[in-house]
DNA sequence: AGCACGCCGACT
DNA sequence: GTCGGCGTGCTC
């Protein structure tokens, strides 16, 4: 008689992270979204599934215990999402904690999660299909256009170079239709270019084989390949033959704007077969590229961290190059990471999932030397040139040697012995954030934010102290907001300051400042980039943002500033974190037919960290940092979850926290439970925020009580909000 | 989440 | 008397 529909409602949270049941006279696809009345609201929700009644609304209505709706409209033909990522969704709900409809929102693009109702307008244009090969028509001029039509398949009417009664002559023979084909944005059409190949090296060939030989098996490969040794070359060449084969690839970028290279080569090799997906596009270019992987249009789709999610059908091979970079942690939920995902999809299409890096994360190499994964190495560049050569400098002796200034007398030197040659120097100021802080020189205080513990940060383009956290701002004050002090002073560097001292001292050189102030406009990185790359400028100045793939043949040198600051952030990867940096910076040089050279100044040139990043050994590192995580119980060996507690009352925060610490060393009694501590922001816009954190190995155990836990504290009306992170990075 | 209902204080 | 504060509970 009816249909019962369930349907989960698109407001993301736990409350309501539970399907609601519907009527509808028809039957409605799992996947599809319709139009409901849900209270006093008109939303839209996602259809988990439908199944039939032989019973009226009435009789189904007593025994519910409650009155049935009905569907107001069904939006969508057909799913949203085929099987696969159904299953997918509700798999990473699993893995996250999180309310499924936060999960679906986070694999559709913006234009089609459920709550966005607003439509992008699909064009279409004409376009002649030639439908029969093998007619015999009656001219010869009939002949010349219909062979044309063959040899240009899909051709738009309007470039058709034939006249109009020509082509009506071919439609009336059924030889060829004229139809209307939707077209696409194309955000990369002036980029297309011819194909040109490069033969393998051996140990590229080698790579190549043996993937190949497992081809259709799941599996994971880690190839481990030094800054410049031609990863690339393997990816297009491994995707080439899964295409061949009629199969599809994904690959994963950290950032799409931040690896223009890679994107390009894509691009070039496989023109309109290769969809980009990432957040700088516009809604319409996103949609475009969106459908035309739905319509099987695409087959190869390469994008950031969201790609994953891609709607490939028949993937043979899914990479991730840069496997080790933290943006492919989401950190927002659902907290997932790409590279899990990724093998629950390379494990559904049995198919190999590459991970590429030359500085890989800890996590994976380790399962590479215990042969959980495949490990590959690629120990040299292909432009034949060794690495290059890394020289450490100890700024303590340049301040004995009175030289306060930021470079150091070698690095001045560096730079202008290049600028003197007309070769391009990148340099690194190592720090997070850009602009500096304010002291008052007579009682010592910083300017702090009023709603988070933080200090302001100072922006020269508008004069203002603004808050990183939240978006509270002020003007520069003029006097000190604690002693009414008149000595205000800006207190660190950022790379404003640093530019103006460049300019200061190397006359005549072009500064290019490369952070997110200047590269927040649309296409601001490519812009940069180009510009450089057209050596309009002599020095590429920026945060960690110019460490990955940038390729300029032009560069030689690069400086590192402050190597130490990433080394003393409070985070059991900041070792990590600071030998990646810095091996991926320095790879950034002696790319072309120059060798490059790199100097990185430092307060401690004797720490491991910087003795292995001059000596380009991996090895070593991972080592000697494999011994301080297993001493310290850290990834990977154990792993880790964060449980982030917190509210707007801090004493019912803290209340909670023990609460739940007690809660789970019951339930949980053999894994080690940390904290509750502080939080490094302890308060932001208001909140208190409170940390607890279980090292495990088995996660069997842990799901359901963290879930129980989570569902308790995060009911409507609770005074607190909990959030798990499985493997967390940013322990802000 | 978003909205109503309902129970309290303080004002034309 | 009644306007409006927000604490509580419900939505198929």
């Amino acid at each position: 008689m009816v249909y019962i529909v369930q349907v989960l409602v698109e407001h993301p949270t736990h409350a309501l992270d539970t399907a609601f049941d519907y009527l509808a006279n028809e039957e409605i696809m799992g996947g599809v979204r319709v139009a409901i009345a849900f209270g006093y609201q008109r939303i839209i929700g996602y259809v988990l599934g439908c199944e039939y009644s032989s019973m009226t609304k009435e009789e189904l209505e007593k025994i519910a215990g409650f009155k049935y709706r009905y569907i107001s409209e069904i939006i969508d033909e057909r799913p949203l999402l085929n099987q696969e990522l159904q299953e997918l969704s509700l798999t990473l709900a699993k893995l996250t904690l999180s309310p499924r409809i936060s999960c679906l929102q986070a694999m559709l693009p913006p234009q089609l999660k459920p709550s966005t109702n607003k439509s992008v307008r699909i064009k279409y244009q004409k376009v002649i299909k030639v439908i029969n090969k093998n007619i015999v028509v009656n001219t010869v001029k009939q002949q010349e256009a219909y062979q044309f039509l063959k040899e240009h398949a899909d051709i738009p009417l309007k470039d058709f170079p034939y006249s109009r009664g020509l082509l009506n002559k071919l439609i009336e023979q059924k030889a060829v239709l004229v139809v209307d084909e939707e077209i696409y944005r194309d955000p990369y059409l002036d980029n297309q270019k011819k194909e040109h190949e490069f033969p393998l090296t051996p140990d590229q060939q080698k790579i190549v084989g043996s993937i190949i030989s497992k081809i259709n098996t799941y599996h994971t490969a880690l190839i481990h390949g030094v800054t410049g040794s031609g990863k690339t070359e393997v990816y297009l060449h491994l995707s080439k033959y899964v295409i061949k084969n009629n199969k599809t690839v994904l690959m994963l970028v950290p950032e799409i704007s931040l690896t223009p290279m890679m994107v390009n080569a894509f691009k070039h090799k496989f023109g309109k077969q290769v969809a980009i997906l990432h957040s700088k596009l516009s809604s319409g270019e996103r949609y475009d590229e969106y459908r035309r992987i739905i319509n099987e249009e695409v087959k190869i789709v390469v994008g950031a961290r969201s790609a994953i999610f891609a709607p490939l059908e028949k993937i043979g091979l899914i990479i991730l190059d840069e496997e080790h970079d933290s943006s492919y942690k989401q950190e927002t939920k659902p907290r997932y990471q790409t590279t899990q995902i990724a093998r629950i999809r390379g494990k559904y299409h049995n198919c190999p999932v590459i991970l590429g890096s030359a500085t890989p994360s800890l996590e994976s190499y380790s399962r590479g030397q215990k042969g959980v994964y495949d490990l590959y190495k690629l120990p040299k560049r292909i432009n034949q040139f060794p690495l290059p050569e890394i020289e450490l400098i100890d700024m303590a002796v340049e301040i004995r040697n009175k030289n306060y200034s930021l470079f150091s007398k070698a690095m001045k030197e560096k730079i202008q012995t290049c600028l003197d040659c007309g070769e391009q120097v990148i340099l690194l100021l190592n720090k997070r954030g850009y602009a500096t802080y304010v002291r008052c020189l007579d009682c010592g205080e910083v300017i702090k934010c009023p709603h988070c513990d933080v200090t302001l940060t100072y922006h020269k383009v508008d004069h203002k102290l603004r808050c990183h956290y939240c978006e509270h701002q002020i003007e520069m004050p003029k006097i000190c907001p604690h002693c009414s002090g008149e000595q205000l002073k800006l207190v660190g560097t950022g790379t404003q300051k640093v530019e103006e001292q460049l300019e200061t001292n190397f006359k005549g050189a072009k500064v290019i400042r490369y952070d997110v102030d200047t590269t927040k406009q649309k296409d601001g990185h490519q812009k940069l980039l180009d510009q450089f790359a057209r050596k309009e400028g002599n020095i590429l100045l920026g945060t960690q943002m110019i460490a990955k793939g940038l390729d300029f043949e032009n560069v030689t040198f690069v400086g590192v500033l402050n190597a130490d600051i990433s080394l003393n952030i409070p985070d059991f990867r900041a070792n990590e974190r600071t030998f990646q940096l810095l091996e991926q910076v320095s790879g950034r040089s002696g790319r072309g037919k120059k060798e490059g050279t790199v100097m990185i100044q430092t307060y401690n040139p004797e720490h491991f960290v910087l003795q292995c990043v001059k000596n380009h050994d991996y090895l070593s590192f991972y080592q000697e940092e494999m011994r301080t995580r297993r001493l310290a119980i850290y990834p990977p060996y154990v792993h880790l979850v964060s449980i982030l507690i917190q509210g707007k009352d801090e004493t019912v925060v803290d209340q909670c926290a023990l609460q739940i610490k007690a809660y789970l060393q019951k339930q949980l009694e053999d894994m080690v439970i940390l904290g509750p501590a502080n939080s490094l922001v302890y308060r932001m816009q208001d909140i208190y925020r409170k940390r607890i954190m279980i090292k495990f190995t088995n996660s069997k155990l842990l799901y359901p009580v963290l879930e129980k836990m989570s569902d308790f504290y995060n009911k409507k009306g609770n005074k607190v909000n909990v959030v798990c992170d499985f493997n967390p990075y940013n322990q802000i």
